[in-house]
DNA sequence: GACCAGGTCCTTG
DNA sequence: CAAGGACATGGT
């Protein structure tokens, strides 16, 4: 008899809570989540951090600044984070849709979260784990990111459900604080990254956790 | 050299 | 709707 998928959630979220505690994992002003979520985009943060801090040495750093750096520019801050050409565009377009339809980054924060995600969505290259990266870490909300992390660690406990119905069911799980949100997902990426790397999740015992 | 990395978009069947 | 490919550098 096993427990229901919300209840299994509960126990890996409590699991992973004691083993790793509050860790500060992702922070950074808006602009620079903005930034950093579509340079991470199939790449270890390790890079798209890399390229976080040659675009800040550079003063790009920011929606107004990519907005109006040239491509080129942009393209060889980013370069190691891989493809650098695609992502200097989404950057551009990101950019271009604060500008026009915000004016300013600052005034994003006055949206409420669900118009702010549809917002978001409509940059073209801001898929729905981009979009809730931005969402959970550099706006704070109540937002949970589903990634390839969470999507396999689901998958050691028997839930195989798509991103979205993933996203409602740890939504239901989760207390009304964003910064658990934040801890929590990156408990599983850590956890993940761990025992469960190149899609494989021999060493994972999140199966076997009870009560 | 092979394989993978905190995705997203586009095209096919 | 599912599956496959493109995008590209860097680490193991």
């Amino acid at each position: 008899m096993s427990a229901s998928s919300s209840t299994r959630i509960a126990r890996v979220i409590r699991f992973l809570d004691k083993k790793y505690g509050k860790i500060n994992w992702w922070h950074g002003t808006p602009d620079e989540v903005m930034i950093g979520a579509i340079l991470t985009q199939q790449t270890r943060w390790e890079n798209a951090n890399k390229a976080l801090m040659i675009l800040k040495q550079r003063s790009l750093c920011s929606a107004h600044a990519i907005g109006e750096a040239d491509s080129m520019t942009i393209e060889s801050a980013i370069r190691c984070t891989g493809f650098y050409r695609i992502k200097a565009q989404r950057l551009k377009s990101l950019a271009l849709h604060v500008k026009s339809v915000y004016g300013d980054t600052r005034i994003m924060a006055e949206r409420p979260t669900h118009q702010l995600r549809e917002s978001l969505l409509e940059v073209h290259g801001i898929g729905a784990e981009t979009a809730d990266s931005i969402l959970c870490y550099g706006f704070h909300r109540q937002c949970f990111v589903i990634d390839a992390y969470t999507e396999r660690i689901c998958g050691c406990i028997g839930i195989k459900e798509k991103r979205q119905a993933l996203k409602t069911l740890f939504e239901k799980v989760l207390p009304g604080d964003a910064a658990v949100y934040q801890d929590v997902h990156a408990h599983i990426v850590e956890y993940a990254k761990e025992f469960c790397a190149k899609k494989r999740c021999d060493e994972c015992t999140l199966a076997n956790l009870n009560g």
